[in-house]
This record gives structure tokens, C-alpha cells and sequence, in this order.
DNA sequence: CGTCTATTTCGACGATTACCGAAATAACCG
DNA sequence: CGGTTATTTCGGTAATCGTCGAAATAGACG
């Protein structure tokens, strides 16, 4: 994981909608969720999801596949894990930190 | 960890150069850095930086301490633990996704 | 082909951000 | 008090962001 994707995928969850987006298709799990029924939870614009989307597939956090006029979102959970290792190892290079012992334990 | 707060840590990490602020905090362990030789490692403006150690302290993962003229900044190790604690859960890593149950159970 | 549904792209807007240098403040020392 | 060093606050500017509605595209179906 390099320094500069990090940040980028860091931003991307920093923005709350963005953040909400990317939660609610972690729950909704490996079957997906087409961005309608996102759309309609999320109670925003289709065009601001849309956009919002985007950024989140361009990090790659999150992942779409077609399936007829519906597109498919599903969160990408390996991009998160390397997100998280960053961090943890970011935090823990001088300073062991509890992050660190459950790595090393789990 | 609420989602806001999480959301607001992310955002801080997510800029490029305040992840840079952050990791060479975390590098300097517990003794901390002046804001002066941070200011020298990364070569901004002071007011720049000052700027930026701003909100990384708003949202709680940076510290300061006054020692006479100079300011010592020191990363919040708890604070970062949290933030992954919270993308862990939300986000089950590795295992596969029960939040779905546990967000219907809430 | 024309129409319907699903989604994206476009164009615009106000709000926020990042950055800098200059001036102000804080704490110490004589 | 006056001076010195460390850092922040102020003021301004260019760039990016978040949001929306309207228009454009993609695919299915008659």
C-alpha cells in the first residue's frame, strides 16, 4: 500500500456521505446493492451519488458490475484490509500500539 | 467511536500532507516533535503547518504540549486504535460481514 | 425503431480548502 | 521593560468539493 493511495482512499471515506455509501454496501455484504436501492436509502440525488461512487471505484474501495440496466456496487473488502494495515503499520513502526498485539494475535 | 467522529478523522488522514504530519509523529514515538523540526522535515510554511496540526488536534489525534517557547506535537496512538477499531467493525475485515445482523439487531 | 428504466455526464452554484506571507501573540531572558 | 525565539492568527487567492436538476447515455423489450 503506498503512501499516496492511502491518503486518497482515506479521503474518499472522510466525507460523511461517502462514508455512508461505502458502510451501507459493506452490510449489504457480497450480494451487492444496484445504486437505485442506495439512492433510496441514502435519500440523495442520483447524479451526487453517482459522483460519489466514482470516487470510491477510483480508489478502488468499492466495485460495480452490470447486470442488465442495474449496476451492481459491492465494497471491496481487501482494498480495506491493506487500508487498515497502513495504518496499523503507520502507527505501530516506533510505538507498539494495542492495534499492533491484536494483529499479532489474531 | 460515532460515525461523525470517524468521518472526521478520516478526512484529517486523508490530506496528503497531513498524513505526512501524522506518520512523522508517529515516527517520533512518545517523545514527540517540536513544531519547529516538523516545520524543517517537510518543508512548508509554518502557517501552513500550523493549519494543519489544527485539525489534526480538533479531531483528536494529534497532542500538544508547551514546553517553555516551543510546542512538542505528539500523535494520539488511542485515538488511531479507535479509528481502526471502527473501520474493522464496520467494516469486518475478515471474516464474513455479520454486521448486516447486527445493524437489524439495532 | 421507439419507449421505458437505470444511471451517468454536464453545467452551474455556494462552501470549503490549501497555501502563503505578514502581522500578532506567547513565553522566556536580560 | 525591551528583545529574542517559537508559533499562531489574519487576510487574501486559487483550487477543489458537494450538491442539485436537466440532459445524455446504456440496455432491455415491444
Amino acid at each position: 500500500m503506498n503512501f499516496e493511495e492511502a491518503a486518497k482512499q482515506l479521503e474518499a471515506l472522510g466525507n460523511p456521505t461517502r462514508l455512508q455509501v461505502y458502510r451501507t454496501l459493506v452490510r449489504a455484504g457480497d450480494s451487492g446493492l444496484p445504486v437505485g436501492s442506495l439512492q433510496e436509502k441514502l435519500g440523495i440525488a442520483a447524479s451526487t451519488l453517482s459522483h460519489h461512487l466514482h470516487r470510491l471505484i477510483l480508489t478502488g474501495l468499492v466495485t460495480q458490475e452490470r447486470q442488465a440496466t442495474t449496476l451492481i456496487c459491492r465494497a471491496n473488502y481487501p482494498a480495506m484490509d491493506n487500508l487498515v494495515d497502513f495504518l496499523v503499520d503507520e502507527c505501530c513502526i516506533d510505538a507498539p500500539c494495542v492495534a499492533a498485539e491484536r494483529e499479532t494475535a489474531a
